[in-house]
DNA sequence: CCTCGCATCCACCGATCGGTGGATGCGAGG
DNA sequence: CCTCGCATCCACCGATCGGTGGATGCGAGG
């Protein structure tokens, strides 16, 4: 593990790793330096301490989670692009499998999205391939992408009302919260159904809760 | 990391991890053996494969998850206790914050109680207490065992009336579903709402989630 | 011009919900 | 005997929900 590469090796990959908890962290960085291949030259608990890290550390890769206390990722992988569009290669690396999270860090600029119960040696090639210059994706990242995946994004406003109802709120406070009428309540509260493929709100809760909507 | 002990020394303590996701495993296994006083001597994917991997071992403490898809830790736990009620000592490490796991692994006989958001310096204090035969609890934990937290559990029936309901049923047709009067579905939603502190199925459906009831 | 999606809103109505009165029986424990 | 918790059940009723008819305006894109 501390053998130097011998002259015909390429140097390893310089990989940072973004994520708020410690396990996780220390997960990543022992699959990882398991490989001579790979170095871990940094970690962050969140988006706001990965840029100084990241600009310190000069990594070749840098695995991203998404949604962190302090500072999300997607921040995060905005304010890398914008001195660089292509490097660091960036992979989300989050238990987040929704349209929006795959569609926002792929626009935000990520190169790859996968999920945490990754199994190691796919990680590992993931962080290679990634360093190659080769995207990576789950299958339902692909998916999600390519528009072959049912659309199931709620818009902000549905999501406000969704949250006030998830809370115990009727139809009418509701209405009252949010300082529309009772009636554009329902027609959200409709639309949301109607996306989330279910009938009563009971139910809208569940979806939402089992595709962390909420 | 790999000195021999000093004859000062105690011999590290021994730790064998029971987690069905790589990237934990390998994260509690970097945090332990980072300090010289530990030493990780198994790891298994499920409770299936922990009861050989645990003999074999013969470790002085046990990481335990509760929810593994190839065999469950409170019936690791079980096993382990049928047939030495003291050894090794079981710290179960998990996601779940509820009186019914809490109470469960303790009645199954672990020695401790932890979430998986503990700091590294936390969790390595906990392996060395329950190696020198002491408990260890998270405040939430502790309230559960004495009482002092308010009771949330939900009996068999109501949680079947709240998954039909999650599901999108109406008190009619979990009525027909559970071969009960739509009265007796209403009196067991009315306990439900009591008990998680809501007053209506959407918030009902909220709570359960957020508490890993459903 | 059009369509589409978003956000907003109205009226009506049958179905359903939540609350409030009750009730029974059973087993466990004091 | 009692109380308690669990599971079961009834009737009534006002409030609320979900569905179904509509409607408007705006901006974007073709």
């Amino acid at each position: 593990m501390t053998a130097s590469p011998s002259p015909t090796e390429p140097p390893p990959v310089r990989v940072v790793i973004v994520d708020d908890h410690p396990v996780v962290r220390d997960g990543l960085r022992g699959m990882l330096e398991h490989e001579r291949s790979i170095t871990v030259v940094g970690e962050a608990a969140g988006g706001h301490e990965a840029l100084p890290v990241i600009a310190a550390a000069v990594p070749d890769v840098v695995l991203m989670d998404l949604r962190m206390p302090l500072g999300d990722g997607i921040g995060a992988i905005r304010a890398l692009r914008a001195s660089d569009a292509d490097h660091p290669r960036i992979l989300v690396l989050t238990t987040y499998d929704t349209d929006r999270d795959i569609r926002a860090a792929m626009d935000a600029g990520a190169n790859g999205y996968l999920l945490k119960d990754v199994p190691r040696a796919d990680l590992v090639r993931a962080v290679h391939d990634l360093a190659a210059g080769r995207p990576v994706l789950t299958a339902s990242a692909l998916d999600a992408l390519t528009g072959r995946r049912e659309q199931t994004s709620l818009t902000a406003r549905e999501l406000d009302v969704l949250r006030v109802i998830a809370s115990g709120g009727t139809n009418r406070s509701a209405a009252e919260r949010l300082l529309v009428s009772e009636a554009t309540v329902k027609t959200h509260l409709l639309h949301v159904y109607e996306k989330l493929g279910v009938s009563d709100r009971a139910a809208a809760v569940r979806v939402a809760y089992e595709r962390h909507l909420l």
